[in-house]
This record gives structure tokens, sequence and C-alpha cells, in this order.
DNA sequence: CTGTTAGCGCATTCAA
DNA sequence: TTGAATGCGCTAACAG
């Protein structure tokens, strides 16, 4: 049975109320007293009960990191494990601790029932004093209750709705940016492969590829555009309904489907960058040892975590902000081989 | 503010243990309080207060994953998003609740003491029921630390001691699997890129790697051994090494080693499978899709979390048990292109 | 089967 | 600056 305040209370000959006042570092502690206390402490290797005191706080210092569909998608793309980390790494430094709820699809018993369940202990039970939601999509009703039951939150991904906080990268501007790349190498067919258009990411990637077609003059051709779904397998077959349309380039909205589709484009006996020039969007480490090293947008995924959870605990300890706060991180273009410039 | 059991039994026109039995469905209830009781709680959206409940339980419902050395590493192979998906799922099923705590490296602050605070915090604290180790290396101080303070916990990974816990998959027949098959397509000289011989699957599949070669007769030759640390660059840079040793086959430790060797064996001018045979360890979901595909070792990842899960938490549930629980599971040979059969 | 009582370990008034 | 008292919301042992 490890020790109690009590218990170092009377060891250190002073009332629990002192201890609890040294122990929260309260300024109105003689120091004399306050060192007999911590000598106790350390002696006794006493901690805090964790239950204990976030009953009398209502605080637990453990935010969750919610991530409602979490099908095999996620993990077979590196971002995932990224943002985790960065998460982590955040939570850490700002002494906070990590729950992470993954809301997986297709697993024992009916999953909306479940997701149901799983919100009312997590979140109506107080384990946790704040939220991040990552990946999930624009319509899922977690997003109301949330605002509902007045629970601090904050989305990875940028969210459309005027009192929700979220963290995101420019991506509008990041595919603008790989898709200006290649115009500027005198591409006139580039095609797209989307990402899932229920998403915010996959919708504001195929934004930016219109952007940079329109601002130049250029018609959006409709048959260019081929939603994926972030896999690699998603990346090959959207290539492979777009190959009839003979684009000379293609912008994937992800690092796993450009490599997809690069594999699609060899094997109908076409080389890339020569016949069909590929540009993906994440950077994440394999791009640069495939074969042709990716050109790609980068984003700083990492940031975007430690970001997301520095917002949320502003949120958690000044309540009273009413400001709505949204961090768009910036994004960048990687050249190397597989546009058809031997860069790098 | 959300009501409590108090006011759920008022409206409810009964005393709160009746609420509270009601809620831990315990038998003596008679039907029809019970009917009302449970439609009170409907009607007010009840929820019990975890921390409430776990000071008066002493338990918590949460289990920690930790993992002690969370390089870079662990975040570009697929094999953590696996497991971590594997426990959280299991987790769901038992009602169990994740917290993920990543003790990174060369993080702001001292490491080690960094550590040292977050085990006092977390698990003295009494946050959890019990905890997962994966990825420490053998000696980390954490296992003895755990052991003393007589909390439950389970190591994912094989772990040498005959008080502890664990869950593995059978890393040194997978090996030997793999080698085996090389010297079936007549290969003589096979190397190995092992993984961080300071953990165990490492040792253990290079231990496999030897058993396969000694019992066929035949010496096993320290120069074909290149120690690796289960990067794609840590297996580029043993390959390196290996080369002027001239073997006509290779055993990496893990897919993403052998693609590494992959790309180095070719940039030699040499090619996979024709001049160096390749083997790789782990079926990540790249593996078939690179160039040749991978033959492989294949170990089922999420089953090891979702059975390392089941262990804890019947651990944490029936303390009593004084026998040592250890699974490993099988692999199982997946055979592609690398080697030099066109199979598949 | 049900209600009463007594903690679980801590933070936080309020007096002193 | 310190201590005594009170309550956070729940479970569990004991009576009835």
């Amino acid at each position: 049975m490890p020790p109690t305040l009590e218990e170092v209370a009377k060891l250190a000959g002073v009332s629990r109320s002192t201890v609890s006042r040294v122990i929260n570092q309260h300024p109105s502690v003689r120091p004399e007293v306050r060192e007999r206390v911590w000598a106790v402490i350390r002696e006794t290797g006493y901690q805090p009960h964790a239950a204990a005191r976030s009953l009398a706080t209502r605080r637990t210092r453990v935010i969750g990191l919610i991530i409602p569909q979490a099908v095999t998608t996620l993990f077979t793309d590196p971002y995932f494990p990224i943002l985790i980390r960065g998460v982590a790494d955040a939570c850490n430094s700002f002494q906070y601790h990590l729950m992470l709820s993954l809301f997986s699809q297709g697993q024992a018993g009916n999953s909306s029932a479940r997701q149901d369940e799983l919100y009312q202990q997590v979140l109506r039970g107080q384990y946790l004093d704040g939220v991040l939601i990552s990946s999930a999509p624009l319509d899922d009703p977690i997003f109301r209750r949330l605002l509902q039951d007045g629970i601090p939150f904050v989305v990875v991904g940028r969210y459309p709705h005027e009192r929700i906080h979220y963290v995101d990268v420019d991506n509008v501007n990041g595919a603008r940016m790989a898709v200006e790349h290649l115009l500027r190498l005198g591409h006139e067919r580039i095609a797209t492969i989307t990402g899932p258009l229920n998403m915010c990411a996959g919708q504001d990637r195929l934004e930016g590829y219109r952007q940079a077609l329109t601002s130049r003059g250029l018609a959006v051709d409709e048959k260019l555009i081929a939603e994926g779904d972030f896999t690699e397998q998603g990346g090959r077959m959207a290539m492979q309904r777009l190959l009839p349309q003979r684009p000379t380039a293609v912008f994937a909205a992800s690092d796993v489907m450009a490599i997809g589709a690069i594999k699609v484009i060899r094997d109908a006996g076409l080389r890339v960058p020569d016949d069909i020039a590929v540009v993906g969007f994440d950077d994440i480490p394999l791009a640069s040892v495939v074969e042709p090293p990716l050109t790609t947008i980068r984003q700083p995924i990492d940031q975007l975590g430690s970001m997301a959870v520095k917002l949320l605990i502003g949120l958690i300890e000044n309540p009273e902000g009413s400001t709505v706060h949204r961090v768009v991180l910036p994004t960048e273009l990687v050249i190397r081989a597989s546009c058809g410039i031997r860069a790098k």
C-alpha cells in the first residue's frame, strides 16, 4: 500500500493541508516546514493518488486523441504514427497524459452503438479534460455532441464551423504549389488523384488543384479527376481510370497513392517521369527512397500534433477565452525526380 | 453540471445504494425498481464519474501501452501502428481504455529524469491498472521497477525472466524458415542483416539464422552478419558492408531493412533475385507491392497486441494466479519474387 | 431486497 | 502560516 497524504503529514508532524500545500507549490508554507515535508515525501516515495485528486479538483490532466474511423488506411499511412508522436511529445512536455481512442470500424459489435457507448464513458464520465479529433468525416456526429456537452476540443484538420478550434496545414496552397510546379514544367494535361472527398483534406487539395489551373486560365477537365482514399490500392485504381485520358502529369493527394499510381503507370509500359510526371503530397520518409524519388509537398505533421495539444491545453486551462483559435501551418514543395527534374 | 448518483436516487425515489446496484448489475434489485431507476438514468443522461468510482474501487479500467524508446525508427516502421490498433481494438472489446506513454528520446529535458517522473506519476499515482511494455531494450530499468511495485504488466516481445509474462511471435523459427528456404533454393553464402542486438527480437532472429545454417552442417561466417537497426537506412548501410563478401542471398530481419538492402544491391549494378536473393521479415503491407515483391516472414502483429491485452486484463482481474503466462504466436513463410521463385 | 453508514485520498474553504 | 472541517461522487459492509 502506497503512503497517503495523511501518513506523510503524520510523519512530518504537520496537518494534511500543509502537505497538500507543499505538493501543490502553494507559497504560504514556511521554508523549513516545506523542506521537512519534502524530506518525508522523498523518503516515503509518496505520490498523490490520481483519482482522489481528480475527484477533488475536477481535473484529470488527461487528454484524448480520438480517431473516429480508424480503418486500416490510417495504419498503413505513416501520417498517423507521426501525428501520434507529435501529440505524445507535447503531452509529455506539458505534464499531461494521453488517452488514445480508436473507434475502429468492423470490430465486434455494432460500430455506431459502440462508439456511442465509448463516448458516454470517456467523455461524460469525466475521464478527459479535453480531446483532439483527427480524421473525422465532416459529418461525424461527434462534433455536435462535444459542442453540446461543452467539452474542450481541437480538431486536427480544418473544420468549417465558426465555434470550432482547429489546426491544419495549408492544403489548398500545398496542392496549388504542386500543380503550379507541373505547369511550369510545361504540362497541360494534368490529372489528379484526390483523397476521400468527405474529408476536408481531400476537398482542399482538390481545390488547390483547381485554383492552380484556373488561375492560369486553364479549364478543369472533370475526366482528369479521380477520387482515391489515401491508400496505395486506391491510388492504383484511380490511376487505372485516369490512364485512358492520357494525362502527361498526375498530382496525387498523398505519397502513398502516388506510389500506387507509379506502379500502374509502369505496368502500362510507360515511364515516370518521362511519359507521365508524378507529384505526391506528405513527404513521408519513403518518398525520398522510392524509385524515382518523389516530388511532393511536405507538411509538418508532428508540429500539427504538438500545436493541437498546445491549443487544447490553452482551452482547458483558460476557459474564459472566447476567441476561436485557428492555426494553419505552411506546406512546402520538395522537388525530386518524379516530376522530371533531376534535382537533389 | 452532470447529474450524480444522489440526484438519480432522489428522482427514482430510492437510495444511492440501489442506483449503484443497478449501475453495477448487482442481481438483488427488484425488477420493477431496476426498471424505474434505468428510466431515470436514461432521462437524465446520468454517467458515473470515473474518478469517484476509481477512488472507491481502486480500479481505473485504464491500461497503459508504454514504449520506452520511441525513437523515430518506430514510427517509420508500420509495426507500431498495427500493434497499437490491435491493442486498441482489444481494449475496446473489454471495455478498458488505453493510455499511450511514449518515452521519446531527445525531447526537451533530460530524458531519463523525465522518464522517471512519468513513471512516478502514471504508475505510482495509480492512473493505470496495468501496463503493456513494447520495444524496450533488455536492460531497461522499468522491468525491475514494475516487479518491485507489484504492477501487473505484460511484455510484448520475449523477456527472459522467470516472473515476467509476455507474448511474442516465434522469431527464432521464423528466421529459421526464411534461411532454410534460401538453403533449399541452393544458396550457401547467405548473409544476414540483424535487428538491434540489444533487443530480443534482434537476437532471436539472428539465432534462427544460425540454427538454420548449423543444422545443415554449415559453418556460420561472422563476416556475413551485419547489425542493422530496423530502419531503411540501417538496412542500406549494413548491405554496403556485406556486399564485398559476395553473398548470394541475404536474410534481413525486417522488411524495411530488406527494402534498403535491395536498393543498395541494385545501385551496385546487381539484380534481385538473380544475383542476390533477399528475404525479409514482418510482411508489412508494402512488402507485396515493392519491386520485386518481397519474400518474407509474416507475423500476426495485431494478434500480438490483442493477446497481450487479454493476458494483462487476466492478471488485473485475477491477481491470485501465480502461473507465468507466455504466449508465442506462430510465424509463416510468404514466398514472393525477391528470393528467386516467381510464386504468387 | 433495500437503506444507512462509513470511508476512498485529496483540495479547499474558514478560523485561528 | 497553519490546522480543522467539509465535500468531491461513488462503492461496500452491515443492518434491517
